[in-house]
DNA sequence: TTCTACTGGCGAACACCGTTCGCGTCAAGT
DNA sequence: ACTTGACGCGAACGGTGTTCGCCAGTAGAA
């Protein structure tokens, strides 16, 4: 018996309208996925769900999750802007891109967290970790002490970006964010025993002072003005 | 029908033999499991087989996985050393306690992931937190940048050790672990196209020299030496 | 002593996850 | 027109955290 021709209708007509799927698509939807519903919302199934297909269909161009977080971040170092090399402006230069790809993380939610796990090779974050190696050279740190501080700070932007997105998470329901923890936090270290926790009792509030970019900015600082010292020039 | 005598004895002398299960075994044996098999190991299934009963009985003692992390994480900073205040031996005194916190992270393996998730407010992680401040505050560190600093600092320690934890992850086959990924990484740097990344093709040897735990006093040190510029004494 | 009431351990199930296998369909080549 | 090849993808596997409800065992009341 031939195949019902209204069956046909009804299923062909959605075959060739239906999203072409390819290694770039799949990494955009992840990326829209992360974006609304952070990191542990990425799997195959809901991205497989994007395409209206399941989750198999995906290994046919991605060979694995990992590999597709991977492709994810790359992507996502390629929207940091590099700023053309202007030797004089080196330090301020270094903070830029710093912060550039800490605004960039966070703009991807908890992507932070999967970023701290990959080992930075793609081309992508080659680029941004190559400019941020002629600056320092630019500005006469040492090769040696160059490469290592490029490393260091990425994984501090990193580690920062990944600690703020949990706080945002913490305070998903119904709470201007930094006020509520804020409070909470303060209340809980002013009722600390004095005795075990002289420090943390007499300086509550200092410990919990300053928003979330204050705190970024002032690691970040003591990273990048740490580099004069070892200046040749 | 009554039960069978025989039955009741094979089953019942196992009952009051039975591994006595509260929340300090239950953190213990998770702790034993996160050594050797990494975060990802610790699954309720997997430390409930090691009393030998199901993932629900863990629930009557912890309320959660969550819950279990934190009290993990505790646990393991009540095991980082305090030395006794030394004013003049504060910036010594601080790497000390970064170091300890350092060494007893990559000792549980993988456990720095799931430190980086949790806002370190049980007794031990704050018994750390009031020492290092009260070490900065000996040093003449201004109340508020020693809040600030010691939440820098721990935040880099937890964040290295994560990411030290990953390499020696990959390399778990067979391979002795810096020299082949040192060799690997190399080589790739050096293929790279020397048009895009000039910087890196010239300077792979330095961006992949030193071992890891001279990256890490590497980046502690900017961190700490930077605080002196805060001094007011 | 016997019956009842309750408490708490835990087996089974639910809704997810990443990944694999192999079927069935469709398109291109002969 | 028929064969052959490739490829999309449904279903399944073995895992996860968590919840529900049963049932055994004990303690207390009659």
């Amino acid at each position: 018996m031939k195949e019902s021709p209204f069956l046909r209708r009804a299923i062909k007509p959605q075959r060739p309208a239906k999203n072409p799927l390819g290694r770039d698509e799949i990494v955009r939807a992840a990326l829209r996925i992360v974006k609304t519903e952070g990191i542990d919302g990425v799997s195959m199934r809901r991205i497989a769900a994007e395409f209206e297909t399941g989750p198999s269909s995906l290994y046919a161009h991605v060979t694995s999750k990992d590999e597709l977080l991977q492709l994810m971040f790359d992507e996502v170092c390629g929207m940091v802007e590099i700023p053309p090399l202007d030797p004089p402006r080196w330090k301020e230069q270094i903070l830029e891109i710093a912060r550039a790809s800490h605004r960039i993380l966070l703009d991807h939610y908890d992507l932070a967290r999967a970023a701290l796990a990959i080992v930075p090779t793609g081309p992508n974050a080659l680029r941004a970790s190559d400019a941020m190696i002629g600056m320092m050279l630019a500005g006469g740190v040492p090769a040696q002490h160059a490469a290592w501080a490029m490393d260091r700070i990425f994984l501090y932007v990193t580690a920062d970006a990944y600690e703020m997105s949990i706080w945002r998470g913490t305070a998903t329901e119904e709470e201007a964010f930094p006020a509520e923890l804020e409070r909470d936090l303060r209340a809980y270290f002013e009722q600390v025993p004095v005795d075990l926790y002289p420090n943390i009792r007499a300086h509550a509030q200092e410990l919990v002072s300053g928003d979330a970019e204050a705190r970024f900015e002032f690691g970040l600082a003591l990273l990048v003005d740490g580099l004069g010292k070892y200046v040749t020039k």
